[in-house]
DNA sequence: GGTAATATTTAACCGATGTTAAATTAAGAT
DNA sequence: ATCTTAATTTAACATCGGTTAAATATTACC
């Protein structure tokens, strides 16, 4: 799987790996059972996963507490990320994959590529710094930038809003989103915003549409001003 | 793993498969040891994976024989070559790839894209039939055109030869024959043919080189006479 | 602070794919 | 036809990543 500089690490590694990393950016540890309904094994699955990957030097662990992980680790996890990400934008750009569809391949293929195909395909798309759905693609480096955009939820009745970033792992949603004209860099205007967790008016490329607080959770945005937003809709004419 | 239709095997089911299919061209039956060499595993290992794909109905094994595809094991074997083929020809066009590189890539990759991938890639190729190596690219339905040219090392003084295949095999030999300026389609005329297994002479390009036997045996051709030859060259002029 | 509920770990086991060493079969030479 | 040799199979075992069931910590509630 994959290598740069370091050992070759299984696909059942990487993916561990992987999910930890995600996993920490909420929590201060990660816990077995939190681990084990992320990777849909049981939790003794996981816990056996954990001291391995301890053993290894990929993260340290806690019995009892959980899991974080360590330089190396971090560093395996933000290489398939990479990877999974460039491959993301690889397949929208090069291939016709649709927001919906790119997470499922990439999710395959991030852990068989080589290096060599991570530089030429990086080379083609001239060295993006997003994927399609927003997310910072980590550099070779193992540098990320930092998420943008505040969850969609939390905007209130009469904001002007950029699309920075949708979830992509929910291609329901996703679909659901692209087919209500949602873009990202696109601008939205939130009409109304019913109470009781109830569901938010948009008015989307001068549709309203009416979106539950689930789906809502699901895109990330930041607020304009209403002069930003006609130099934003200037250069989106047309679409 | 792969799929169309059919259950899904693991990627040591799907090596083994296409292996035996590769050695089954040349032999009646794949022997236990052949097998093993070209898996780079022991016989034992080699023996127990024939009587698990003899299970599963991918082949008829008679101990202390060998081992046969049925229809079911081709058509796996034919569509791994088949993802195989259109991986390699992918890579050089859309990735550009070398010569020599493909086949490791297309290697890794040939059991992790999923169906929409090949016929994405098939239709931004418009539909190959041949891969960079001149090998038939099998059809979706399972149907490969037969492998054309004769060896090199058959060949006479005096012939004038058309380069219709290179085993792809051979990442050394693939970047030397590259380097001397050998193409598919490309003309080549045998100057001289040393006795006792010794090398040939060929002129390629206007340049003579000397090749020896083992090498010429990667490469497959086709004689044609003084005037084709004057038509291919006119197609091929600027190179 | 003790106990019930919940989370975690451990133990025993499974299937896939490999190994080495021993047993067995087939094939070739005399 | 027998015997030696080479190929093949079998047996016992290893590793990886999973399972279920039982044992054990931790946490949360009264």
């Amino acid at each position: 799987m994959g290598d740069r500089g370091g050992r070759v690490f299984s696909q059942a590694v990487e993916d561990y790996v992987k999910v930890i990393y995600k996993l920490q950016q909420e929590e201060e540890a990660v816990s077995t059972t939190a681990l084990s309904r992320r990777m849909k094994t049981t939790p003794a699955a996981a816990t056996k996963m954990m001291k391995a990957l301890a053993e290894s030097r990929l993260l340290d662990y806690t019995p009892y507490y959980g899991v974080r992980l360590t330089e190396a680790g971090e560093r395996v996890a933000l290489e398939v990320i990479r990877h999974h990400r460039l491959l993301e934008l690889y397949l929208h750009q090069a291939l016709g994959y649709s927001w919906d569809e790119v997470d499922a391949e990439a999710e395959k293929l991030e852990h068989h590529i080589s290096e060599e195909f991570e530089d030429r395909i990086d080379r083609m798309l001239d060295y993006p710094v997003r994927d399609p759905h927003g997310d910072p693609i980590p550099t070779r480096e193992g540098t990320v930038a930092p998420q943008r955009g505040e969850p969609l939820a939390e905007s209130e009745a009469g904001d002007t809003l950029i699309v920075l970033r949708v979830r992509d792992n929910d291609p329901e949603a996703l679909r659901y989103l692209a087919g209500i004209g949602m873009r990202l860099e696109g601008v939205i205007t939130v009409r109304e915003k019913q109470p009781f967790n109830g569901p938010l008016l948009l008015e989307i490329g001068g549709i309203m549409h009416s979106v539950g607080r689930e789906l809502a959770g699901h895109v990330f945005v930041e607020r304009i001003s209403e002069t930003e937003r006609e130099t934003v809709l200037a250069g989106t004419a047309g679409w």
